[in-house]
DNA sequence: TCCCTTTCCGAAAGCGCTGCCAAACATTTA
DNA sequence: TAAATGTTTGGCAGCGCTTTCGGAAAGGGA
């Protein structure tokens, strides 16, 4: 491969002054600048962008670093990131650039690592590592510029936008209070995950400033599988369907016991989808058995379920992805800013699974 | 930032010694491992992954630059694209990097240069360029290893993996045939498009085969808007629905002209389910009233269409990724490999959008 | 004791580029 | 004509790392 030396020799220039024309930066002549194309082209001379980075400490590049590409939400989220690289700075642009994972939680570690290695000028890591990530710890320690996107890791002064789950949950269980429901389930999603907890203290919190008491037996607990094979006919099946069999599970148990409550609101959609599923078999109707409240507006054909039109709390996704690139890059630009933590709202999309009870 | 030299300093050691123990190397005693280790420790040192690819003149990534991640084939091909890159290399491990140009040609052209600037060992550019790519042809003139997938281009010695459009194009009218059909029409794609004129071309060879009449009454071409909104109910729809439209457009022309052909065989599943609307609407029976075969195995739920169900070629898109990622890497760790074309067929899936005509 | 391995270590060159600074040249002004 | 100003040009250091190669130290055998 030619580089910036060879292109000198062959127009009789220095190196330089190449540099300059490839910078188009004034201070060539034009007769110089025609030798030094000539050059180029007799080359077939393509600069080095690596070296240029090493000096320039700089790549102009942002990574992405996320469990599934094509999983059912990244679309949005990378319209967002994508969109807000674009707008935020229209003369230097960043090129975004994505790994996906595939939940292989060492995989995941190695491309941050990659990454962080000076390879882009900040990242953004979309959800969360294994639970002892040390990673992010030692990221934070370093200077190097990165935020979080649905990960609330705590302890450490980091840049993250996330979504307010609590706030969410409360809002769900809320709707199903003022229409007149008592007894109101939730599902609760994997209780290893942290917006799982938050979910549920967002339920509680509703229950309890409406004074309706809380029953243990109203919270259900089911036992997820292993991510299940997320592959149907050769056709990608975009999302993992461990919790729509749990829900579905869960859902046959409360129908055989006999007491159906009122209202369920589940932690997460797809347990939803699979709980519908049970009560159709059952013969019994949402919402005029029960009311239904989701979580994170799925797409029930990404899981193979029948198209339910469920009312749920749907996260901002474009705009996590949209202002979390914005604030990436104002990091990068100055990173004297201190760590934000900056949370979203979801909000409440009111489909079929809902009733007033009479 | 901390570099090898201040670890070094930290440490009382060189920065040879350093570098060595960065890279497991022998020749460091456990003791100067020891004050090493605490060094790197101390200053939070991340070695830089860019000055490091400077001199080792490699990067151990690869990048794939594409039109869409987000677009319903995207999936599988992606997953072909990790899945090669992991079963190929197990020891030293290929990260994938992914850029999505969104249709935006300039953009796609900023990926590429970028990439190719050293930042990669070698990167996959998925589908066309504009008409007038240079780019493809300068690259090809430099040592910078790249493989093509689903483009084409010809004239330049270029490894590229791509679709036999023709042969899938005879066996969809073939098929059709062999249910004797007899007055089979064909709806072309964008004729921009070389894929258009080689699909068209399978059709023609097939009706030529089996001896029946080519008729350029039956070959229709439908004008394409300019790529439709893929955003609904702030859902990211997944697909282009110009084509959509076309089909529903010229459908309705052919239904009012009254001279119904038996059978249609489509550039492309998208017009098909536009066409599907159009006779629904018109209360046509398919495959009753006509038969369909069309192309590229889309989800008719990606462009907001009923569930056809309908008999296509499907592109083997996994493979085009498996295999294309394959050949890259072979190129990147030997140039010297002459170039090839890698020729994919495509599969025939029966569905149930043909009849056989009595 | 000497010589020969073996192990460990560091100076220095260099990967391809940019940016500083001074030198060379050209042009204008007094 | 000399001085002052403006435009081009190139030498060189250095970005953070690896690697070569020769030297020092340590251990072993005679």
């Amino acid at each position: 491969m030619a580089t910036i030396k060879d292109v000198a020799e062959r127009a009789g220039l220095s190196t330089t002054l190449v540099s300059r024309y490839l910078n188009q930066r004034s201070g060539v002549s034009p007769s110089s600048k025609e030798r030094i194309r000539n050059a180029i082209k007799e080359l077939n001379y393509r600069p080095n962008g690596i070296a240029r980075s090493l000096v320039l400490q700089k790549t102009q590049s942002i990574g992405i670093v996320l469990d599934n590409l094509c999983a059912p939400f990244a679309a949005r989220l990378i319209s967002g990131l994508e969109q807000g690289a674009e707008d935020f700075d229209k003369e230097n642009k960043y090129n975004v650039m994505f790994c996906s994972s595939n939940g292989d939680a060492e995989k995941k570690r190695r491309h941050i690592n990659f990454l962080t290695q000076g390879r882009v000028d900040g990242i953004i890591i979309y959800g969360s590592l294994t639970s002892d990530d040390t990673l992010i710890s030692e990221l934070a320690q370093s200077t190097f510029p990165f935020l979080l996107i649905e990960n609330d890791v705590e302890g450490i002064p980091v840049d993250k936008v996330v979504i307010d789950n609590v706030d969410g949950a409360f809002r769900a269980t809320e709707h199903l209070i003022k229409q007149g429901h008592k007894r109101i389930a939730h599902m609760a999603g994997n209780m290893n995950l942290k917006i799982t907890l938050e979910r549920m203290n967002g339920y509680i919190r509703a229950l309890q400033d409406y004074q309706i008491p809380i029953s243990s037996d109203l919270i259900i607990h089911p036992s997820f599988d292993s991510m299940e094979l997320a592959v149907k006919d050769d056709r990608y099946l975009r999302g993992d369907r461990s919790y729509y069999s749990a829900g579905y599970r869960e859902m046959k148990k409360l129908i055989d016991g006999g007491n159906l409550p009122d209202a369920i609101f589940f932690a997460t959609d797809i347990s939803a989808f699979g709980a519908m599923q049970a009560l159709e078999e059952a013969g019994l109707s949402v919402p005029d058995d029960i009311s239904i409240v989701g979580f994170d507006d799925e797409d029930p054909r990404d899981y193979g379920a029948t198209n339910h039109k469920i009312t749920t709390m749907r996260q901002p996704l474009y705009d996590l992805g949209y202002i979390g690139i914005k604030r990436l890059i104002q990091k990068v630009n100055n990173p004297e800013r201190p760590e934000e933590r900056i949370v979203l709202k979801t909000d409440l999309i009111v489909r079929d699974s809902c009733k007033s009870k009479k």
